[in-house]
DNA sequence: TCAATATATTAGAATAATTCTAAAAAGGCT
DNA sequence: AGCCTTTTTAGAATTATTCTAATATATTGA
Protein backbone atom coordinates (compact mmCIF):
# COMPACT_ATOMS: atom_id res chain seq x y z
CA UNK A 1 0.00 0.00 0.00
CA UNK A 2 1.19 2.94 -1.07
CA UNK A 3 4.74 1.72 -1.46
CA UNK A 4 6.27 5.28 -2.51
CA UNK A 5 5.27 7.24 0.54
CA UNK A 6 8.72 7.21 2.29
CA UNK A 7 9.01 7.46 6.23
CA UNK A 8 5.55 7.98 6.91
CA UNK A 9 5.43 6.43 10.31
CA UNK A 10 8.36 8.40 10.76
CA UNK A 11 7.29 11.97 9.87
CA UNK A 12 3.86 10.80 11.94
CA UNK A 13 6.20 10.58 14.69
CA UNK A 14 7.59 13.92 14.72
CA UNK A 15 4.29 15.53 13.99
CA UNK A 16 2.90 14.20 16.86
CA UNK A 17 6.01 14.72 19.34
CA UNK A 18 5.98 18.61 18.21
CA UNK A 19 2.11 18.96 18.51
CA UNK A 20 2.53 17.38 21.63
CA UNK A 21 4.35 20.27 23.45
CA UNK A 22 2.27 22.48 21.85
CA UNK A 23 3.82 23.49 17.96
CA UNK A 24 3.04 23.83 14.95
CA UNK A 25 4.58 20.89 13.09
CA UNK A 26 6.24 23.38 10.21
CA UNK A 27 8.56 22.40 7.13
CA UNK A 28 11.12 23.74 9.33
CA UNK A 29 10.29 22.63 12.79
CA UNK A 30 9.75 18.89 11.26
CA UNK A 31 13.13 18.90 9.23
CA UNK A 32 15.30 19.90 11.95
CA UNK A 33 13.56 17.52 14.45
CA UNK A 34 14.45 14.75 12.21
CA UNK A 35 18.09 15.74 12.53
CA UNK A 36 17.34 15.96 15.85
CA UNK A 37 15.68 12.80 16.86
CA UNK A 38 16.22 10.19 14.13
CA UNK A 39 19.33 9.01 14.65
CA UNK A 40 20.36 8.37 18.46
CA UNK A 41 20.99 10.83 20.62
CA UNK A 42 22.81 13.80 19.60
CA UNK A 43 24.86 16.95 20.37
CA UNK A 44 24.35 20.18 18.62
CA UNK A 45 25.68 23.74 18.26
CA UNK A 46 23.43 25.89 16.23
CA UNK A 47 25.71 26.53 13.62
CA UNK A 48 26.61 22.77 13.05
CA UNK A 49 22.95 21.87 12.63
CA UNK A 50 22.22 24.76 10.01
CA UNK A 51 25.03 23.35 8.23
CA UNK A 52 24.02 20.20 7.97
CA UNK A 53 20.38 21.63 7.45
CA UNK A 54 21.51 23.41 4.37
CA UNK A 55 23.55 20.06 3.08
CA UNK A 56 20.62 18.32 2.92
CA UNK A 57 19.21 21.09 1.10
CA UNK A 58 16.79 22.27 3.79
CA UNK A 59 16.35 25.70 3.71
CA UNK A 60 16.16 27.09 7.15
CA UNK A 61 17.28 30.55 8.44
CA UNK A 62 19.65 30.86 11.47
CA UNK A 63 17.57 33.20 13.26
CA UNK A 64 14.72 29.77 13.26
CA UNK A 65 17.55 27.85 14.12
CA UNK A 66 18.20 29.54 17.44
CA UNK A 67 14.11 29.76 17.70
CA UNK A 68 13.53 26.20 17.37
CA UNK A 69 16.69 24.85 19.71
CA UNK A 70 14.95 27.75 22.53
CA UNK A 71 11.32 26.33 21.97
CA UNK A 72 12.67 22.19 21.71
CA UNK A 73 14.46 23.37 25.49
CA UNK A 74 11.90 24.98 26.99
CA UNK A 75 9.15 22.52 25.75
CA UNK A 76 11.98 19.78 27.51
CA UNK A 77 12.74 18.13 23.79
CA UNK A 78 16.13 19.25 24.41
CA UNK A 79 18.53 19.94 26.94
CA UNK A 80 21.26 22.83 27.10
CA UNK A 81 24.62 21.76 28.08
CA UNK A 82 27.14 24.24 28.91
CA UNK A 83 30.54 23.49 28.67
CA UNK A 84 32.38 26.01 25.90
CA UNK A 85 31.42 30.11 26.63
CA UNK A 86 31.97 30.77 22.72
CA UNK A 87 28.66 28.49 21.76
CA UNK A 88 25.96 26.68 23.07
CA UNK A 89 25.48 22.60 22.68
CA UNK A 90 21.85 21.30 23.10
CA UNK A 91 21.85 17.88 24.23
CA UNK A 92 18.52 15.37 22.92
CA UNK A 93 19.14 13.11 25.90
CA UNK A 94 16.86 14.23 28.26
CA UNK A 95 17.93 11.45 30.82
CA UNK A 96 19.73 12.13 33.77
CA UNK A 97 23.52 11.70 32.78
CA UNK A 98 26.79 13.49 32.35
CA UNK A 99 29.25 14.72 30.24
CA UNK A 100 32.89 14.10 28.90
CA UNK A 101 33.62 17.39 26.99
CA UNK A 102 36.93 17.18 24.27
CA UNK A 103 38.37 20.17 24.84
CA UNK A 104 40.76 19.70 21.87
CA UNK A 105 37.59 18.98 19.04
CA UNK A 106 34.84 20.47 21.00
CA UNK A 107 32.76 17.02 20.96
CA UNK A 108 30.61 16.47 23.63
CA UNK A 109 29.80 12.89 25.02
CA UNK A 110 27.42 11.12 27.07
CA UNK A 111 28.45 9.48 30.24
CA UNK A 112 25.94 6.91 31.07
CA UNK A 113 24.04 8.00 34.47
CA UNK A 114 24.58 4.20 36.07
CA UNK A 115 28.34 5.23 35.26
CA UNK A 116 28.99 7.98 37.67
CA UNK A 117 27.20 8.74 40.93
CA UNK A 118 27.89 11.75 43.51
CA UNK A 119 28.00 11.00 47.27
CA UNK A 120 27.53 13.19 49.89
CA UNK A 121 25.88 16.06 47.98
CA UNK A 122 26.29 19.21 50.92
CA UNK A 123 23.11 20.93 52.28
CA UNK A 124 21.71 23.87 49.94
CA UNK A 125 22.03 27.46 50.36
CA UNK A 126 18.65 28.57 52.30
CA UNK A 127 15.51 29.53 49.87
CA UNK A 128 16.98 27.47 47.03
CA UNK A 129 16.13 24.29 45.28
CA UNK A 130 18.09 22.21 42.87
CA UNK A 131 17.77 22.95 39.15
CA UNK A 132 20.43 20.01 37.67
CA UNK A 133 23.59 18.51 38.37
CA UNK A 134 26.00 18.90 35.70
CA UNK A 135 29.29 17.24 35.89
CA UNK A 136 31.79 17.93 32.81
CA UNK A 137 34.53 15.88 32.53
CA UNK A 138 37.04 17.76 30.70
CA UNK A 139 39.41 16.09 28.07
CA UNK A 140 42.37 16.50 26.72
CA UNK A 141 43.53 14.80 23.97
CA UNK A 142 46.63 12.18 23.97
CA UNK A 143 48.73 10.93 21.48
CA UNK A 144 47.83 7.70 20.82
CA UNK A 145 51.16 5.94 21.35
CA UNK A 146 53.88 6.62 23.64
CA UNK A 147 56.81 8.46 22.42
CA UNK B 1 58.78 52.42 61.49
CA UNK B 2 57.61 54.58 58.19
CA UNK B 3 54.06 54.60 59.79
CA UNK B 4 52.54 55.77 57.03
CA UNK B 5 52.94 53.50 54.39
CA UNK B 6 50.22 51.32 54.51
CA UNK B 7 49.95 47.81 53.69
CA UNK B 8 53.56 47.25 52.92
CA UNK B 9 53.77 43.84 53.96
CA UNK B 10 50.69 43.07 52.03
CA UNK B 11 52.08 44.91 48.49
CA UNK B 12 55.30 43.18 48.79
CA UNK B 13 53.52 39.50 49.22
CA UNK B 14 51.45 40.60 45.75
CA UNK B 15 53.93 41.99 44.30
CA UNK B 16 56.22 38.77 44.97
CA UNK B 17 53.39 36.31 43.81
CA UNK B 18 53.10 38.76 40.45
CA UNK B 19 56.96 38.09 39.61
CA UNK B 20 56.41 34.74 40.68
CA UNK B 21 54.64 33.88 37.69
CA UNK B 22 56.83 35.83 35.33
CA UNK B 23 54.82 38.99 35.11
CA UNK B 24 55.96 42.39 35.82
CA UNK B 25 53.83 44.21 39.10
CA UNK B 26 52.69 46.94 37.13
CA UNK B 27 50.13 49.20 38.95
CA UNK B 28 47.39 47.69 36.86
CA UNK B 29 47.95 44.07 37.84
CA UNK B 30 49.04 45.30 41.16
CA UNK B 31 45.69 46.49 41.56
CA UNK B 32 43.68 43.99 40.42
CA UNK B 33 45.36 41.59 42.71
CA UNK B 34 44.70 43.25 45.16
CA UNK B 35 40.68 43.35 44.65
CA UNK B 36 41.65 39.50 43.47
CA UNK B 37 43.39 38.10 46.57
CA UNK B 38 43.25 40.48 49.56
CA UNK B 39 39.99 39.19 50.53
CA UNK B 40 39.04 35.72 50.71
CA UNK B 41 38.49 33.70 47.38
CA UNK B 42 36.06 35.29 45.30
CA UNK B 43 34.37 35.00 41.78
CA UNK B 44 34.28 37.41 39.28
CA UNK B 45 33.69 38.45 35.74
CA UNK B 46 35.26 40.68 33.95
CA UNK B 47 32.63 43.86 33.83
CA UNK B 48 31.94 43.36 37.83
CA UNK B 49 36.10 43.38 38.30
CA UNK B 50 36.31 46.21 36.32
CA UNK B 51 33.30 48.00 37.97
CA UNK B 52 34.91 47.47 41.51
CA UNK B 53 37.91 48.79 40.23
CA UNK B 54 36.07 52.00 38.81
CA UNK B 55 34.33 52.44 41.83
CA UNK B 56 38.01 52.82 43.84
CA UNK B 57 39.25 54.64 41.68
CA UNK B 58 42.01 52.65 40.15
CA UNK B 59 41.70 53.19 36.40
CA UNK B 60 42.12 50.40 34.40
CA UNK B 61 41.03 49.83 30.73
CA UNK B 62 38.51 46.75 30.12
CA UNK B 63 41.20 45.36 27.79
CA UNK B 64 43.53 45.15 30.48
CA UNK B 65 41.03 43.85 32.84
CA UNK B 66 40.81 40.51 30.37
CA UNK B 67 44.39 40.21 29.47
CA UNK B 68 45.24 40.11 33.36
CA UNK B 69 42.57 37.87 33.88
CA UNK B 70 43.81 35.32 31.21
CA UNK B 71 47.28 36.06 32.26
CA UNK B 72 46.59 34.69 36.06
CA UNK B 73 44.85 31.94 34.57
CA UNK B 74 47.63 30.90 32.75
CA UNK B 75 49.58 31.47 35.20
CA UNK B 76 47.65 29.27 38.08
CA UNK B 77 46.75 31.61 40.03
CA UNK B 78 43.46 31.93 38.91
CA UNK B 79 40.34 28.98 37.10
CA UNK B 80 38.00 29.77 34.89
CA UNK B 81 34.15 27.92 35.44
CA UNK B 82 31.90 27.84 33.09
CA UNK B 83 28.64 28.29 33.99
CA UNK B 84 26.90 30.79 32.05
CA UNK B 85 26.91 31.25 28.09
CA UNK B 86 26.83 34.67 28.22
CA UNK B 87 30.04 35.60 30.36
CA UNK B 88 33.31 34.29 32.35
CA UNK B 89 33.78 33.47 35.82
CA UNK B 90 36.78 33.63 37.14
CA UNK B 91 37.82 31.75 41.00
CA UNK B 92 40.31 32.58 42.96
CA UNK B 93 39.96 29.37 44.45
CA UNK B 94 42.71 26.96 43.13
CA UNK B 95 42.32 24.12 45.50
CA UNK B 96 39.97 21.26 44.06
CA UNK B 97 36.47 22.09 44.58
CA UNK B 98 32.71 22.58 42.88
CA UNK B 99 30.34 24.96 42.70
CA UNK B 100 26.79 26.29 43.66
CA UNK B 101 25.59 28.62 40.60
CA UNK B 102 22.61 30.65 41.66
CA UNK B 103 20.78 30.88 38.36
CA UNK B 104 18.47 33.75 39.04
CA UNK B 105 21.25 36.37 40.64
CA UNK B 106 24.18 34.60 38.70
CA UNK B 107 25.96 34.28 42.18
CA UNK B 108 28.35 31.62 41.77
CA UNK B 109 29.84 30.04 45.02
CA UNK B 110 32.37 27.63 46.20
CA UNK B 111 31.58 23.95 47.56
CA UNK B 112 34.42 23.03 49.86
CA UNK B 113 35.87 19.49 47.85
CA UNK B 114 35.44 17.50 51.61
CA UNK B 115 31.49 17.89 50.90
CA UNK B 116 30.96 16.17 47.68
CA UNK B 117 32.29 13.19 45.80
CA UNK B 118 32.21 11.56 43.09
CA UNK B 119 32.11 8.00 42.93
CA UNK B 120 32.80 5.34 39.71
CA UNK B 121 34.66 7.45 37.16
CA UNK B 122 33.70 6.08 34.02
CA UNK B 123 36.66 4.77 31.73
CA UNK B 124 37.38 7.49 29.90
CA UNK B 125 37.65 7.31 25.97
CA UNK B 126 40.52 5.99 24.67
CA UNK B 127 43.78 8.18 24.19
CA UNK B 128 42.34 11.52 26.39
CA UNK B 129 43.21 12.13 29.75
CA UNK B 130 41.58 13.98 32.45
CA UNK B 131 42.08 18.00 32.36
CA UNK B 132 39.64 18.70 35.16
CA UNK B 133 36.00 17.70 36.47
CA UNK B 134 33.81 20.46 36.82
CA UNK B 135 30.16 19.88 39.16
CA UNK B 136 27.68 22.62 38.84
CA UNK B 137 24.98 22.43 40.80
CA UNK B 138 22.59 24.71 39.29
CA UNK B 139 19.88 26.48 41.99
CA UNK B 140 16.73 28.06 40.90
CA UNK B 141 15.21 30.34 44.17
CA UNK B 142 12.77 29.83 46.02
CA UNK B 143 10.39 31.88 48.29
CA UNK B 144 11.67 31.96 51.56
CA UNK B 145 8.21 31.09 53.15
CA UNK B 146 5.91 28.45 51.62
CA UNK B 147 2.67 30.22 50.45
C1' DT C 1 70.85 57.57 36.84
C1' DC C 2 69.84 57.13 32.08
C1' DA C 3 69.36 55.26 27.74
C1' DA C 4 68.10 51.09 25.32
C1' DT C 5 65.06 47.26 25.08
C1' DA C 6 61.25 44.45 26.24
C1' DT C 7 56.74 44.27 28.03
C1' DA C 8 52.16 46.40 29.22
C1' DT C 9 48.29 49.28 28.63
C1' DT C 10 44.84 51.31 26.07
C1' DA C 11 41.22 53.33 22.88
C1' DG C 12 38.81 52.00 19.56
C1' DA C 13 37.97 48.91 15.76
C1' DA C 14 36.89 44.17 14.77
C1' DT C 15 34.76 39.69 15.62
C1' DA C 16 31.43 36.18 16.55
C1' DA C 17 27.55 34.19 18.68
C1' DT C 18 23.19 35.30 19.58
C1' DT C 19 18.91 38.16 19.76
C1' DC C 20 15.76 41.43 17.90
C1' DT C 21 12.64 43.64 14.45
C1' DA C 22 9.03 44.07 11.52
C1' DA C 23 7.42 42.29 7.24
C1' DA C 24 6.13 38.34 4.54
C1' DA C 25 4.63 33.45 4.67
C1' DA C 26 2.38 29.49 6.40
C1' DG C 27 -0.68 26.97 9.54
C1' DG C 28 -5.29 26.12 11.52
C1' DC C 29 -10.26 26.95 12.15
C1' DT C 30 -14.82 27.82 10.82
C1' DA D 1 -12.02 30.17 0.98
C1' DG D 2 -11.12 33.66 4.41
C1' DC D 3 -9.53 35.22 8.82
C1' DC D 4 -6.57 35.27 12.58
C1' DT D 5 -2.54 33.52 14.80
C1' DT D 6 1.89 31.65 14.78
C1' DT D 7 6.35 31.18 12.15
C1' DT D 8 9.97 32.31 9.39
C1' DT D 9 13.28 35.31 7.79
C1' DA D 10 16.75 38.92 6.27
C1' DG D 11 19.20 41.98 8.08
C1' DA D 12 20.13 45.15 11.78
C1' DA D 13 21.36 45.31 16.61
C1' DT D 14 23.52 43.66 20.75
C1' DT D 15 27.03 41.92 23.76
C1' DA D 16 31.05 39.78 25.45
C1' DT D 17 35.40 39.32 24.06
C1' DT D 18 39.63 39.83 21.15
C1' DC D 19 42.63 42.38 18.20
C1' DT D 20 45.51 46.33 16.60
C1' DA D 21 48.88 49.57 16.59
C1' DA D 22 50.22 53.53 19.17
C1' DT D 23 51.72 55.08 23.64
C1' DA D 24 53.44 54.31 28.19
C1' DT D 25 55.87 51.84 31.68
C1' DA D 26 59.13 48.51 33.62
C1' DT D 27 63.77 46.44 33.55
C1' DT D 28 68.54 46.02 32.58
C1' DG D 29 73.12 47.27 32.17
C1' DA D 30 76.62 50.75 31.76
Amino acid sequence: MTPSVPNRETTDYLESRIRAVGLRPTRQRLALAGLLFQAGHRHVTAEKLHGEAMKRGIRVSLATIYNTLHQFTAAGLLREVVVDTDRSYFDTNMERHHHFFHEDTGLLEDIPSSELELKNLPPLPEGSEISSIDVVIRLSGTRKLPL
